[in-house]
DNA sequence: TTTTATTTTTAGGCAAATCTAAATCTCGAG
DNA sequence: CTCGAGATTTAGATTTGCCTAAAAATAAAA
């Protein structure tokens, strides 16, 4: 069985886990940075995760998380966004709200219960920000989905998925003619309330609220 | 705002209350076998507490929740019950798995979470054992629902509601004949399989199964 | 009403996770 | 190649929750 951890090691394992996507190795001060915490705690805790051989540790010399502990950073990765999907589409939650609470979801123990949330939720590939949710195996898509609130301006994308299957926003896709595989064009962005002007499939011109612009993600 | 509480604390909290509910002044050592932790614990814990206004508490005389005590209790104990509901609910969780993931999601803070929760889940008011779940002011009703499984044999009983809205559950009430207000008396109980044979309306004989058995509760 | 048994509390310590301050290491500048 | 700035680790304390063992209080029995 994999051997039980503390709520302060998943995290210090999920913080490496993010760090490691853009420093090669980790640093005793960036991770004390990225976890609001002091130097001195780190290599305390450095010592007990390497003890249980969940990061490659060097004194003085950096780290990274060892096979077993990417394991289970992504398993923890997996929690955290599940139940952000979920949060937003079964709670009204805005994609905004969630991370606080999702943080604290994460650390729930049961595999069934993340499983079977996954199956409730029909397996869902990203979560509200786009960010790709590891499967069962830690298999997860590679890049980030981006929203077309994210979209350059002037740049012409391609709708590729929904962020919701509900049947408010199916129906106000309906009427506004947008599908998968519709492109857009970015021509105009409000300050005001966050809302965009785009020209669908060449043509016609339409306002998109931010919340709309949020739940369709698409591919430059 | 309501000071934080650790899940330690929490989780005192609500062993204290269910104490309460058979023994008038709760002991250091009850508590103590319900924590399954030691008396010296309990009474230092029970320090802090009494400090926070928690407890009412006099050394050697025993203690019981002080209103804000039990207002915190119910809250987590509407926790709890919310959580149990949702996992049998849509998790396809049996009523007997729920326990222990349900003991870990009642220490999740947010009370948006909780009361979105409560809403998507259609405002419940008992969980799938049958007891009450308190509403967001604490208010619940006062017995507990039993359902059939605890029917007494040879009784007759009136089907007061269900624990469940799934069409696959109401499909088979409706082909069985079973409605709200509807009288069965128990006639036989299967040690096999948990199932039993009851006689509907004073008429037809009648194989209810263990599963469905639990989400019908009844009034004698 | 003593004395004994039981319960409860105090005293003193331990482990986890944190901190500050001091010591040590690494690496780039000169 | 040496030195010092900055990063890192060690040392020593603190807090929380728990423990054992001993002392104190209450309750029960003689």
């Amino acid at each position: 069985m994999a051997l039980q951890l503390s709520i302060t090691e998943e995290n210090y394992l999920k913080a490496i886990y993010h760090l490691q996507q853009t420093h090669d190795k980790v640093s005793t001060n960036d991770l004390a940075a990225s976890l609001h915490t002091k130097a001195a705690s780190v290599t305390d805790m450095l010592k007990k995760l390497s003890q249980k051989k969940l990061v490659d540790y060097e004194p003085y010399m950096g780290f990274t998380l060892s096979e077993a502990g990417l394991g289970t950073a992504l398993a923890i990765i997996r929690k955290h966004r599940l139940w952000e999907f979920f949060l937003v589409e079964h709670l009204q939650f805005g994609w905004d709200e969630v991370h606080a609470v999702a943080e604290e979801l994460e650390h729930i123990t049961s595999t069934l219960l993340v499983d079977r949330l996954d199956a409730f939720l029909g397996y869902p590939k990203f979560d509200p920000h786009g960010d790709p949710i590891p499967d069962i195996n830690g298999k997860m898509v590679l890049l980030k989905q981006i929203n077309l609130t994210d979209a350059p301006l002037q740049h012409t994308v391609t709708v590729s998925s929904v962020g919701s299957q509900s049947t408010a926003l199916l129906e106000m896709l309906k009427t506004k003619n947008i599908l998968i595989g519709t492109s857009l064009k970015v021509v105009e962005r409000f300050a005001f309330d966050n809302s965009m002007d785009v020209e669908i499939n060449g043509g016609k011109h339409l306002n998109i609220s931010q919340q709309l612009a949020q739940t369709l993600f698409v591919t430059i």
